[in-house]
DNA sequence: CTGAAAGCGCTTACAG
DNA sequence: CTGAAAGCGCTTACAG
């Protein structure tokens, strides 16, 4: 069976393709086309199953009612999370959401840009990396609503959803502090993006306005890319050489990692060591002890997102950007 | 900056745009293009920054590059890993994957395919629900490339992808046994899927096989769409009403909302209860005692999928259909 | 060795 | 109240 087309709903209704395509995009009325063409052709439409070909309207309009997400990976779960909300939202306004994994990889994250560009979405939504500055600028250039989230980028002037990375790990510095912890451990990674070094200040300004010298053999940075295996090696090195009392994890899979070492030393987590994990994971509330966790509000992130990026696909003019930041709430088990 | 199209191109090379397609297509020598005539336009592309309109293009051949992944719910860790797998290995053959979650929900799930459809997606990789039997068959009678993974839809001749569930759940029960358990639940859901009903089978043969008879009070089903809370009191019963000595949870997330309820309780896990979880997740290895679960080969799932759908999308002739199915293992913590 | 032209399936300015 | 026609940016059969 071939798949039907606008002319097969002509001439099977016996009026042009322009009346059809009137019809289907609910411009019957302005059109002023008679009510019983249009209950004709609807009613033609609803039998024969015919759908519009997205291709040939997008290649018209230049544009498709998608938006495109770009994530560091799927995988992780804040990201999935943000991914599926986002989906739902998107989904009950008629877009489409299509999402990929950059995994921190700049070549990878422009070619994304790039299949969305000449796919022709109609917005974009990215948690960006380094590197990108100018692909993202382009689109911005060409006046393509963006929204960055998670982190921003120096030097592009766009809209932004995010956490307030920085307050977020001054606070559970300080929880340490008042916890009476005075060897406080980051574990981090040498990635370059924003929301990382919000975090590594955050923990150092706290050190400092409570007057602890800040020590660098006290963070650990460790390679995106690399082998968990060597992770952990670097971990238990960190764990055991110091006599570290508190550490914060600034992402979850680190903070798994860590948990992994942990129970394999005589470290008693909550006893001889306080732990914070950055964004929640369902293994921090299972764990025994309880892990606490920064979380941060998914789903008015979410929300935000959508709402910004609906507003400005809807808006004929150019709206000035914004930027929205949230704050991330310490759950301590 | 108004876009390049294939005639800004041929314009600026002084050739036709039949001359600059073929170049582009990679056909040049097999229509005899002059060696000097591809080196210039292969020039001016790479200067302009040009990319084709992937819309034009799709419209034109009726492909799109793309396969369609339509799964339960991306924020399962189990479907974000595969989802991730899949992307990689069809990223580095030069597809592209666009995916989105059913939620279970027919519906949506059919809304899927169809946007999928008139995107004109090349192949689709579908974890199918019930009531997606005559849009599925519709792919099959369009000749499009359809794999199925983690369950089949029985009525459907079509290429499958899986692990065998079956024997996954009768191993657990069987292990249980030898543990000396005597009195083993199951904690299950409602969704009349392949692969659940599969997992009650294994669980209802090994309880035979091994003398012990089916009890009814035992299997608790829960409902997909329910609160956390409901779920939670369900099993609250379960767990205090009867002498349960071992519990098989279906899915991860029943599991960790089961080990939820557990940790309120007094009973140990390991002394008083065993538990086995199906489908591994970052929760059981960190739990305090490590939780047992069945560990499907998601790598070679992965691999399957991708192998087989790419051979068909490469294949002019329809191949014949194929069923793979891996061993569960059980890993034991 | 290269190009003119048809056509993929739509939308819309224009005409009547 | 309705339709003929141009055009979105490609690919490809055909012709020379």
């Amino acid at each position: 069976m071939k798949t039907l087309s606008i002319k097969d709903i002509a001439v099977e209704a016996g009026v042009s393709i322009t009346t059809v395509s009137f019809i289907i995009n609910g411009k019957a009325r302005d059109k002023s086309i008679s009510e019983a063409v249009i209950k004709k052709v609807e009613k033609i439409i609803a039998e024969s199953g015919y759908k519009p070909n997205q291709i040939a309207r997008s290649l018209r309009t230049g544009n498709s009612n998608i938006i495109g997400l770009i994530i560091e990976d799927i995988s992780n779960s804040f990201f999935s999370r943000i991914a599926r909300l986002i989906e739902d939202k998107a989904y009950k306004k008629g877009y489409k959401i299509i999402y990929s994994s950059t995994e921190n990889n700049v070549e990878k994250a422009k070619e994304l840009i790039n299949m969305f560009k000449s796919r022709k979405v109609d917005g974009y939504i990215i948690s960006p990396i380094k590197g990108l500055e100018e692909d993202i600028q382009q689109l911005l250039t060409d006046s393509k609503p963006v929204i960055l989230f998670d982190r921003s980028l120096p030097g592009l002037d766009t809209n932004y959803v995010g956490a307030d990375h920085f307050k977020a790990t001054y606070e559970s510095v300080e929880s340490f502090i008042k916890q009476g912890r005075k060897k406080i451990s980051l574990v981090t990674t040498d990635i370059d993006v924003q929301q990382i070094t919000e975090r590594l200040d955050g923990y150092k300004k706290a050190l400092v306005d409570y007057g602890i010298t800040y020590d660098e053999n006290l963070v650990l940075k460790v390679y995106f890319n690399q082998e968990e295996s060597e992770t952990r090696a670097q971990m238990e090195k960190l764990f055991s050489n110091v006599e570290t009392d508190a550490v914060l994890f600034a992402t979850n899979y680190l903070a798994i990692s860590g948990l992994k070492v942990l129970k394999q030393t005589k470290i008693k987590i909550g006893k001889n060591l306080s732990v914070i994990a950055y964004d929640d994971h369902e293994v921090f509330e299972l764990h025994t002890p309880g892990i606490s966790a920064v979380q941060q509000p998914l789903e008015e992130i979410a929300e935000a997102i959508i709402q910004l990026i609906l507003r400005q696909l809807s808006s004929k003019t150019k709206l000035d950007n914004e930027q929205i930041v949230f704050s991330a709430k310490i759950i301590q088990r």
